[in-house]
DNA sequence: ATCTAATCGAGACGGTACGTCGAGTCTTCCC
DNA sequence: GGGAAGACTCGACGTACCGTCTCGATTAGAT
């Protein structure tokens, strides 16, 4: 007879040797050092797995692909840590938001975005996991900020152009490498989606 | 217009079997050919040599490998969707522009661009090509019209700033895949970019 | 006769899935198809491969070079033929030892060992196999039977040049094409060989 | 109008530019000194065309092949500079010869000739100039010497069977390396040869 | 205290594309 | 028309990565 176990427990177990956890955790590791050291399609299975003093087969157990690896690791890994700002003021939330967004994109983790956005045109599945685990959290909690401003009147555009606005230049930069991101770069695209690229009329 | 060299030779040839252009254009034809019905990564270069009617080793003499071929193959077709209007309007000019930009992307073809800049994260020759071969051009074609509004005061920001904000949204969608790239959408740009986003005061 | 290992394992086998000993047969059988097929450098790897129903991978994870593998298919074709007679008579060992050699090298597996010659010419590691794995066990085999003979007294001269005597005039002919080699120029060989070529004082 | 050369002039020349006979030589020449450099295969048409300062349409419209130039090349390189001594004694003949033999045999013209045996095996036009210019001259003027020898009863065996018998074994160690070629060996294999490796009854 | 079953590291396997190299042909310009 | 230069097709070579597999060795719960 087997029971059920009480309370949270969702995993019932049968027989058997239980996955390794740490062998799961040091191949995540070593698929986002990968990325973060060669790049998406330079992070073989092979060296991930011999990184992680794990063999090929525990990786493929566990994952269907190479794919779902480092999916999986970008979950993992990514703690969407860019809470949006609420001052009161729109240009003061925006202009914050946009310097401590330049600010993450210039860290490690910022060019595993380069990585992770190159690696969604070539698999459905980390396309998927990018929005799900990046893109959509972000917007969510800039539009809620942005929404009310919206509601007031003090936003004259729908809240999904104006995230799109502020947010685009930097994924271009990061991924063209045209022109380097910094502070007074993050400053510039505030200020003009702010005000528009047009003289006013005096 | 085209201007005739005066004087020195288009190019002086040296002795030896010219390079045979047809067969450059067959391999770069069945490039773009592979690359719209199958993707980046599934064109490979033994198919683009067959269907060329050309040998590896003709491909691999002109290009260092496989993405180069592609790049030059991407560049090739996109050559002709430069031009960047010029109406007297700055508003029509922009919007004129991202319409054309914005129909463009959402052929077979302009889905390419997404694999370029993804080719590129890996890959510093694809890198280098996109920026020569796309974003410069691109940018130093509209900046030359940008160039005349600013200088006459129309456009109250700098160029750059500007194609950043006009130009970074349809990447943004073409690569996150977030929104579909349409008509309406590239006039919401527009629009926003132009007034700015924030409520006029009365 | 065989000698069993005392005590001590015969083969220790570390971790990891072993050789497959059938796939190993399978190539080196389909090489030597091919070799009598369509000959030493018409034997390509990826046909190999193909008729073995194994990958290049597996031929190249085990044999450095083509030649290699050709090698060792030669010499496993050949292992039987090694037996040297001892019938307590000089003459007729001699003699039915050039008779054996004769008429294996006249059929198509014989023709091999020109191939093999000839590739030694240029790959040292081709020249290294055929010493080691056909030159000095053939000589080892017929140098013990004969030293009997030569501490006997009954041979009058060193076994080296006895074995070159009899064997090199098969090479010679073999690899030149000079005369075809048929049990009557075996009988021919030894005799002369062993009475010399010189008239007897009466 | 054209003047006959007086004499000899055996080619009668139609228009155009006549052949280059420097061109040949040096391709003749390249082919040789890469054959002994580098071996048979190794010697590619690429290498001998640029080292000759030639093209490699200027090879081929002279010779079908690289086996071809080869071939050549050995014919013109190629004198046969191994008079069969005639000093009255069948000993002493024999063993001059085979000096002088191995003496050739250790120059860099001896291991040119095992390339050209190597060749042999894998081009009939090579097998068939490697009997033409060096199997049959050789064997021819020995032939002379020994037949007379013969014919007076002091040879015992033929005159074919004895050539084997003594310029064989060299061909084998040529081959094989299996022994170095010396004049102690020369003289081993002559005393052998004549006398027969049994022992005489007394 | 076994037995059973799932997991682990190691590493070989089939498949498939890559990029290189040699043979032999062809094309252009120069003499 | 010959010759140097050099581009061309064809096809084999040897390498690398993917995803699958098969070992012996562990490690639990079930008996």
């Amino acid at each position: 007879m087997k029971l059920v176990n009480s309370g949270a427990a969702p995993e019932l177990r049968g027989p058997g040797r239980p996955r390794d956890e740490e062998a799961r955790r040091r191949i995540l590791d070593a698929a986002i050092e990968l990325l973060e050291e060669v790049g998406f399609s330079s992070a073989t299975v092979d060296a991930i797995a011999e990184r992680a003093a794990a063999s090929k087969a525990t990786v493929y157990r566990w994952w269907p692909n190479k794919a779902s690896v480092l999916t999986e690791a970008f979950r993992e890994t990514w703690a969407p840590n860019l809470a949006f700002p609420e001052t009161g003021s729109l240009r003061q939330d925006i202009s914050e938001q946009l310097r401590n967004f330049s600010a993450f994109l210039i860290t490690r983790k910022g060019r595993l975005l380069a990585a992770l956005v190159a690696g969604a045109q070539q698999d459905e599945e980390i396309a998927t996991a990018l929005r799900e685990i990046w893109i959509v959290p972000l917007r969510t909690a800039s539009g809620k900020v942005l929404g009310r401003y919206r509601a007031s009147g003090e936003l004259a555009v729908d809240v999904d152009v104006v995230q799109d606005l502020i947010y685009a230049p930097f994924y271009y930069q990061l991924l063209t490498g045209y022109k380097p991101i910094t502070a007074a770069y993050a400053d510039a695209i505030a200020d003009a989606v702010l005000a528009g690229v047009m003289r006013r009329k005096p």
